[in-house]
DNA sequence: CCTTTTTGTTATACTGTGTAACAGTATGTG
DNA sequence: CACATACTGTTACACAGTATAACAAAAAGG
C-alpha cells in the first residue's frame, strides 16, 4: 500500500492513480447500477493494473466513499457558506441558490442519490447536513432542548435530501427560484412555527 | 422450480420452506448488516438443503424484498386504516397511533430501514406511502396542481420515514404521545400551511 | 545517476454463487 | 392403500469475482 499515512501523498503516481480510479468509478456509475460494477472494469477504464486497486484501497466500498466525500464536501461547504450569509434574512433566495447549485452538478448528485444505496453514505450526508443546521439555526439551539434540536436539524437534513431527490426524479422541475419558495415555506418556515411549542416536549 | 404460478401454492411443503427462509432471513438481519449475509448461512438456520434455496427464489434480494412486502402491507394498511378514519379530524392521535403501532413491533421496523440498503426497496416505500397520502389528504388533491400535489405527498411520506427512522435511533424517546404532536404540526400542519401559496407554483 | 517507490505482468488460492444428477420423501388423488 | 406427482436432500462440480505473491519494469526525487 503506498503511503496514504502522510498528509498529502506528495508522488504525483499516486495522486494519479486515485484520479484515474475515482474519475472511473464516476463514470461507470452514469452508465448503471453501483452493485453491478465490478473492480476489473474500473482498473480498465482507468488504465491501471488490476492489482493496483488494491493496492490503495481495501474495498469498493471504500473508494465509493471517497468519492463521495470528495462530491459532498462541495455541496456542505456550500450550504455552509450559504446559511452563515443569511442568519433569518432571505431564505428564499438561500434556498433557490441551492437549487441552482444542484441543478448545475445535476450528474454528480444523480450519483449521490443512486449511491445512498448504502445506509452507510445516507446516514452520513444527513448527520454532516444536520450539523450544519443545527450550527446556523440558531433559534433552535437557544430553545435548550437536545432532544428536539436534534430531531429537528435531522428533519431538516432528510426533509432537503429527499426534496432534492425528487426535483431531480422529476427533472428538474420547477424551476430553482420556485423551489427555493418551497424549501423556505415547507421545511424552514414549519420548524421555526414548531420550536416554541416544542421545547417542552421531553425532558 | 416449485410452481410459483398457481394463485396459493397448495404444497404445504412449499409453503413451509418459504415461511422458513423468510424467518431465517429475518432472523439474520436481527443479528448482522443484509450486505454480510450469504445464501448458505440462511439455508442452514432454516434446516434447509442449499440447493432448495434456488429452486424457490432467484436472489437474495429476492427473497429480501418478499420479507419486506409482507412486513409493509402490515404497515400500509394500518396507516391507511388511520387516514381514512380522520378526515382532517384529530391528526394528533392518528400520529400518536403510528408511534405506538412501530413502537410495537420496533425490530421488524428496524430491520426493514436497514435494509433500505436497497435503493429499490426505500423508493418503493415512499410510494407507497405517498400514495395513500395523495388518496387521503383531500385539500391537496383539490389544489388541481399535480406537480404541487406529488411534491407534497412525497414529502410527507419521506418525512414521516425519516422521523421514525430517527425515533428508533434515538430509543423511541420521546413517547408516541409527544410524537403525535409532532407529527401534526411539523409533517402535517406544514404542508396544510403551505397548500393554498403552491397551487400557483409550476404550470 | 542511483536509490526508493510505485506500477505492470503473470500465476494462483479462495470464496460464494449457481447448476446437474440421482436418490429419498412427502402429498393428495383415485 | 397404492400410485403418480412434486418437492427436498446429498454430492459433486463449474464459474465468476475477489484478493495475494513474486518478480520485472518504469517513474520520481534527491
Amino acid at each position: 500500500m503506498p503511503r496514504k499515512n502522510s498528509p498529502i501523498n506528495v508522488d504525483p503516481r499516486v495522486r494519479r492513480t486515485r484520479r484515474l480510479l475515482r474519475e472511473a468509478l464516476v463514470s461507470l456509475m452514469m452508465e448503471k447500477d453501483f452493485a453491478s460494477i465490478f473492480i476489473r472494469e474500473i482498473t480498465e477504464r482507468a488504465e491501471v493494473a488490476y492489482i493496483t486497486f488494491f493496492r490503495h484501497y481495501e474495498s469498493l466500498d471504500q473508494l465509493l466513499m471517497e468519492v463521495l466525500d470528495e462530491g459532498l464536501a462541495e455541496l456542505m461547504t456550500h450550504i455552509e457558506t450559504l446559511a452563515k450569509q443569511s442568519d433569518a434574512s432571505d431564505l428564499e433566495t438561500e434556498g433557490r441558490l441551492i437549487f441552482e447549485y444542484i441543478g448545475q452538478k445535476a450528474d454528480l448528485f444523480r450519483i449521490l442519490f443512486k449511491s445512498q444505496s448504502v445506509t452507510r453514505v445516507r446516514k452520513k450526508v444527513v448527520r454532516n447536513i444536520a450539523t450544519i443546521f443545527q450550527k446556523s439555526c440558531l433559534p433552535l439551539a437557544q430553545s435548550g432542548n437536545p432532544t428536539a434540536t436534534a430531531m429537528l436539524s435531522n428533519h431538516i437534513a432528510t426533509s432537503l435530501l429527499s426534496l432534492i431527490e425528487w426535483w431531480l426524479d422529476n427533472k428538474m422541475n420547477p424551476a430553482p427560484a420556485q423551489m427555493g419558495t418551497v424549501y423556505k415555506r415547507l421545511i424552514i418556515d414549519s420548524t421555526v412555527s414548531v420550536v416554541t411549542p416544542l421545547s417542552a416536549v421531553s425532558r
